[in-house]
DNA sequence: TTGTACGCGTTATCAA
DNA sequence: TTGATAACGCGTACAA
């Protein structure tokens, strides 16, 4: 049925070992005997098992993704940043979403060491205290994207969000806002998404404005979330005059819900985004939103695995990237008219690369 | 280091065979030493090695996911399908993208029989000759998705894309649309991408229209592109009164092209999607589109090619599902004040599942 | 109910 | 430069 090495072996009249050779270590083997097996490989269709080989070597080529969710597109930016670096560098992908469960985040560490996956990528920091525990345990290498970690032993590709969630905070203020709004995730979320509450509710700490739990909805993170929690937020007594999501996509939702209220986003309520999708750009009005390094957190990440597997590079790695507040026309003073802002401005944030 | 099959069988003084069994075939052992097996492999931390397991039952319970691009949303869908069904009846997912390339698709493919996959899943049908006759040579179980093929032995899970181009087509031409244009994907791109045209292309002859090629617009499927696409078209001395895009993010760009050329989407110029994606719901106007069933296309080709490799099924099966116009804001009538439709309606279209 | 022994397809060690 | 042969970790006849 399938051709092995033996089977060219025979062909040709050689030892399998010599087959091997030719596929793992050319230079060694006569460059006659050499073009010979090449030439049966063809004739009879030869296909590597790669099941077998990984079986010896104890090395698949093959890393595990773990990410929140894939229908996310700025995951899914991340995603094919790691991919692209996969491919050139010869390692396949094998792709694990947890829709945000820590339960199933660690099914998938435990099925992708039953394949024996040479290392694992995280989006977002290991949420199952058995994931890391386990990670350790069998000494597989890994690196942490999106999040920065106290941990001064694992490899991470990150971004500060406490720092820039704080930033964009620190920027309303500035602009006159007092009554600032959060539509965050779930409250029993992610690590990231609560120090983006935190970094809120630090500049609001800051600048002695009161701190109200009111103004923080906890949603999950699509676009009828969004409206949901902005018509909340539309219903009190006094409203918000901004918004900061959580995410893009709540964003979008809660300007739906802005203008079906009646009001005008950015004149009446701004609303600021987190995440700089493409289609941002394009939202009507373009949306003032934190933009990340979601293509190059995922390619870096990838790259370092893959250094890690292959001991190129030593424990621990830590890189923390920019992000920056991007400035277009979703946000503009408090109850003044619309800031008819020219070209989007560019605010920088976060430590150095 | 790692501790195998073998290591639990000489602690516990049974046979490694007998291991194995209460891996296997638990029923089929003493509940005795069922028990102390399962216990010394919880002590030992025994991790199943599905590379070993893999090469004996030649069978890896993993399968191939080859998509166009992971960062449109709309496959992104699909994919959660196909991972959930996949999950559920205990695969995993290598995931490739071939950015369109068909090339890059080939090489996946063949990678993917290296690793030997089970089968795999195709978001559109395989572009590259050698695809198709590799997967047949090795009789490896594939579906195909996302396009209706002619061949009465591959199985899929399709929608119509002509039909639902062409019945965009004549809603537009039946609400006195004349000079339609069409932005269309690459010239050189996907077959479905073809097929819409022709649906269009068909819905115009049939009602002696024009057929004017200085109205389709070829481009790659990003929102700049949408946004360059239109632009040109506004260039023209007789602009359109509508355009057909071919998908919802490219439809997002040509929106904001007509914005900023001051014409008003939906009254002045209308615009069609293609996709439906969340986000459509709340564009400003929101999207006229093609509901598509991404997600149940996802889930039933996993659950379809499952089936076939655990051989529950025998091939072909081919199953079309419905798409339908999902009317929203973005259309009018030509030259005329925009309808203020109150409710999104639903036209079905396509034969049924 | 359990053990023996072999095979899966490759790589790696050691000789030749 | 090449060949024998023993791993790698598991599944499975076949026998007991």
């Amino acid at each position: 049925m399938t051709v092995t090495i033996s089977d060219i072996a025979r062909s040709v009249g050689v030892s399998s070992a010599t087959v091997s050779r030719v596929l793992n270590s050319p230079q060694i083997v006569k460059e006659e005997t050499r073009i010979k097996v090449l030439r049966a490989m063809e004739e009879h269709g030869y296909i590597y098992n790669a099941l077998a080989g990984g079986l010896t070597r104890n090395k698949t080529a093959t890393i595990g993704l773990i990410i929140p969710t894939i229908t996310n597109p700025i995951f899914a930016i991340s995603t094919k940043g790691t991919q692209n670096v996969a491919k050139e560098r010869g390692y396949s992908i094998l792709l694990g979403s947890t829709e945000y469960s820590y339960d199933v985040e660690f099914d998938f560490v435990s099925l992708f060491y039953e394949k024996r996956v040479d290392g694992i990528i995280f989006m977002g920091a290991p949420g199952h205290i058995k994931s890391m525990e386990f990670l350790k345990k069998w000494k597989i290498p890994f690196v942490v994207t999106w999040e920065v970690l106290q941990e001064k032993d694992v490899n991470f590709v990150a971004f500060d969000n406490m720092q820039i969630a704080r930033q964009v905070t620190d920027y309303l203020i500035s602009l006159g806002h007092r009554r600032i709004a959060m539509i965050a995730g779930p409250p029993t979320g992610t690590t990231r998404a609560y120090q983006r509450l935190e970094g809120y509710r630090h500049a609001l700490a800051a600048h002695d404005l009161p701190h109200n739990e009111s103004l923080i909805v906890h949603k999950n993170y699509t676009v009828e979330d969004g409206k949901e929690a902005m018509s909340r937020l539309l219903r009190k007594k006094e409203i918000p005059t901004a918004v900061f999501c959580g995410n893009d996509i709540l964003a979008f939702g809660a300007m739906a819900a802005v203008k079906e209220a009646g009001y005008i986003v950015g004149t009446d309520i701004s609303v600021v985004g987190f995440d700089d999708l493409d289609i941002s750009r394009v939202s009507d009005p373009q949306l003032t939103t934190v933009h990340i390094p979601a293509y190059r957190m995922g390619k870096m990440s990838g790259d370092l695995l893959i250094s890690l597997i292959e001991e190129e590079v030593q424990q621990p790695q830590q890189y923390i990237l920019d992000s920056s507040l991007v400035i277009r026309k979703s946000v503009g003073n408090p109850s003044l008219p619309r800031r008819e802002a020219g070209e989007a401005r560019i605010m920088e944030g976060g430590p150095g690369a």
